[in-house]
DNA sequence: GTTGGCACTCAAACGGTCGGATTGCCAAAC
DNA sequence: GTTTGGCAATCCGACCGTTTGAGTGCCAAC
């Protein structure tokens, strides 16, 4: 749309206008902008550009005679125009790097600590999803027997992440047997992605013909050892932050978000595909297509585990400080970047 | 306290009035005792009765001219003196049998599953805690060089389960180094509980005198693979049928009790410490220590994994079909066990 | 011991009023 | 043409008194 030539004037009060109703969730008339942010205009003078606002569906009344509020195109026009970053403290950055630092070592539990650090610095949700092990190399393949019909198998990828899978077998394994296999499955399948090895892997495996009998088990492009489904988790820290926003008063509304973040698979899935390239993304109330978080907006970001990369970012309210969480999700990001591949 | 002695009508009464407040959450009159379960008295009688047991402290009036709602107290003599289980109907045996037995193998998923089904069949927010491995038997010990510096070291115990713990040693691994620590741990330590080699592992590893460098690592009763510390994962389901209940209409008690599951520490502390011994365990209310759930209940069970136990079961509104969710729980277990010994 | 009657109490719902904030518009000033 | 002050109009939210209905406590009668 053609935004680019609103007058300074509209952009300004824009800014203020939405700078002052995140601050206070409190309709903005147009006296305390002419007060508090001191533009050398009149109230009245406001009143009129405030109009034009409206009319071109940035700001609206939530009622006759009440002041104005930004609506989800005027917080886009904003982010997309007016937005400047704000710098973090020394303080904020250490506090990013050392909880990250702290935490186990372990995808897990790394991310864990970033989804903390991220809802209690930014007082929203902060969310953060594994990354898919699709795109990641395949280093090395170990199956080790732990109990009677039960084998750990451990798919290492570059960068050092692993993960493990716990397959069950008709009980009598010959530990020859699983020695063979592991060879196989080495040999043929090392410095592929596992997505390629997924979709490759009846040719590759072809000719053993059920040789040792277990490699079935591998054979099949839905086993769970190849699989790129279901394996991400979704951590989120701040769920109490949400809770208290006047944006969720409505129980209802509380209700369905809460389910949604318990299910998981949905918010991952639409997360993992808004975040793409570099940098930041932000999406804003309606232009989330899921309905519970129409009233939310996301600020997420991807980081990078060697190949392989997942997603951070936070939730809250559309009336959310958004050039606060811009400069801390991305320097988030890259800390946990840094930190994966310092492992 | 000497609430043997009370009456066959005081009984009834505290019985009738709980069943019918669990059931509308309002204040329960005279007259609606009187109607709705015929006793075969007038209102006023009723009245005489209930102005007794409320001197006792077992219901207690919101306001004057209010009805009477029950006491925690209340509450705990309903349970211990009147509670009839309420048998499962088949669909629901079936269901909760199901829900579990669909879990893909590995512990997380099991309990994520059994928690899935309690929150959804009670309408109680359903919890599980995983076993701690304290207690289990070690059977076997693996490691494994995943990456560069990194080794991934597997602890088995009887009944089929396992542990991995992610390890960070200096980059240069030989393997052989690896299979001897390997060798020598399972010599040693297999047939112990991992509890008993944690308290006498620096004697029965002494003489190796750090001679594969590695096992140092090892030696020490702080190391996470012994550990007995925050392994336990809280799952949790039906947090959306929580803040729907009347009794956390109360915005700060919401966040407070959020704040905690997301915490899990405490509250996973606290269940432990309540679940002991065979068969449901319920605490009602103020009888809980922790504040953030002194309006709620507990109905809780321990389950067996082989020489492991963890607990499950439910957290909810002291207002809760008693008799309905002790069944539940009580099944539920039951058929975690069934499906841990399975395996 | 039980019951009906009755005065009393209190919460919640209803409805009307008032004050405050803010707008839209217009005519005058710049 | 743009800006401004003035003013009527609008609407929300708080406040307050009233009503309604449910339920109790107590007493006298059965």
């Amino acid at each position: 749309m053609a935004f680019e030539n609103l007058s300074q004037r509209e952009l300004k009060i824009l800014q203020n206008l939405i700078m002052h109703y995140v601050q206070t969730a409190d309709p903005v008339g147009s006296r305390v902008i002419a007060n508090k942010f001191r533009m050398g205009l009149s109230p009245a003078t406001i009143r009129n550009t405030m109009q034009d606002l409206e009319e071109m569906g940035l700001i609206r009344q939530p009622h006759t005679s009440a002041g104005r509020i930004p609506t989800d195109i005027g917080y886009r026009v904003f982010v997309d125009m007016l937005l400047r970053p704000e710098p973090l403290s020394e303080a904020e950055k250490a506090k990013i790097k050392g909880t990250i630092g702290s935490a186990k070592k372990g995808l897990d539990s790394i991310l864990g600590q970033t989804s903390k650090v991220l809802g209690e610095i930014t007082s929203q949700l902060g969310i953060s999803v594994g990354p898919r092990f699709d795109e990641g190399i395949l280093t090395k393949i170990d199956l080790i027997p732990v109990a009677e019909g039960k084998i750990l198998v451990i798919v290492a990828v570059k960068s050092g992440l692993a993960r493990t899978i716990l397959l069950e077998v008709e009980s009598n394994i010959e530990i020859e047997e699983l020695r063979q296999i592991e060879q196989i499955l080495n040999e043929r399948l090392i410095g592929l992605t596992l997505g390629h090895i997924r979709k490759t892997l009846k040719e590759r495996l072809s000719d053993t013909n059920g040789s040792p009998r277990l490699i079935k088990l591998f054979i099949d492009s839905k086993s769970p050892v190849w699989s790129d489904q279901g394996e991400e988790k979704l951590h989120f820290v701040g769920t109490d932050k949400l809770i208290t926003q006047p944006e969720f008063a409505d129980r209802d509304k509380l209700t369905e978000f809460v389910k949604l973040l318990e299910e998981q698979k949905a918010l991952i899935d639409y997360i993992e595909a808004k975040a793409v390239g570099e940098g930041i993304v932000i999406t804003i109330g309606s232009e989330n297509e899921i309905n519970q978080i129409q009233g939310c907006s996301l600020v997420i970001s991807r980081y990078n585990a060697g190949k392989l990369s997942g997603t951070i970012g936070i939730i809250g309210p559309t009336r959310m400080p958004y050039s606060k969480l811009v400069s801390i999700v991305e320097y988030t990001a890259k800390s946990l970047t840094d930190a994966l591949s310092d492992l």
